[in-house]
DNA sequence: CAGGATCCTCACAGATACTG
DNA sequence: CAGTATCTGTGAGGATCCTG
């Protein structure tokens, strides 16, 4: 536990955009979030689809979005367990916005990969 | 110096999208971006409307969004010396559907909020 | 003025093991 | 099946000092 007693008090991040940020610029959140938006999943069904996430880091991420609303964890309460995430209302028209910025970086990351070459030329012309 | 021979291979991103988060989703890069959409920006003038940052943080930063094309960094041979660093197409381009993504978070930050209270809610009635 | 070099540290990811 | 607990290292970022 890295918590100590004052934490839970949920500090107000000062910033909006921040906040996102926090919750999608992470390696996993975005790419979740995404894994969910065909429909509900499973937990090991995601990590099957995402593929290289641990355990621990799919619970963890989960949970953080589960906690900032974007998705929902339902448990059905058979045996063997059964839990299965899916977007919320929030999480489904925060998809949107982030699939406008997808298309930018599909379009655009080839620019991204001139420039580096670019400046890494530059570089070695010393 | 944390690199190694063969580091400058420039390995390619799998996917553009994470090559774009990497860029944005940390501390820094986006605020700076949109310090300079206004128009071009010293150094120091950054470190002031920024506020809380390093002059290590920014500078990596700079040199990063430099790389990757988003910006241009101008250095004029005075005494002292000038810097100007200034949005590219690129970078502009970029803030589009950026500012889309930003408005998001401005509208719908206050049901991350409330979703958080909820959440914290009932872990608390144990 | 605009940074680079160095050192430090601490929060976070990965591995392993256990559980309802 | 769907997780939690614990432990540990690693690397990103801060502080400080130095330079063209």
């Amino acid at each position: 536990m890295t918590t100590f007693p004052g934490d839970e008090e949920m500090f107000e991040q000062p910033c909006p955009i921040r906040d996102v940020l926090d919750r999608i610029g992470d390696q996993w959140s975005l790419l979740i979030l995404e894994a969910l938006e065909p429909g509900p999943q499973r937990f090991n069904a995601l990590m099957r689809e995402i593929g290289d996430i641990s355990k621990q880091m799919l619970s963890r991420t989960l949970k953080q979005l589960e906690q900032d609303g974007f998705i929902t964890r339902t448990l059905y309460p058979e045996v063997p367990p059964r839990v299965e995430y899916a977007l919320t209302p929030l999480g489904r028209s925060f998809l949107e916005p982030m699939q406008q910025l997808v298309a930018w970086a599909d379009t655009h990351h080839h620019m991204i990969v001139a420039a580096r070459a670019r400046y890494q030329a530059i570089q070695e012309q010393t």
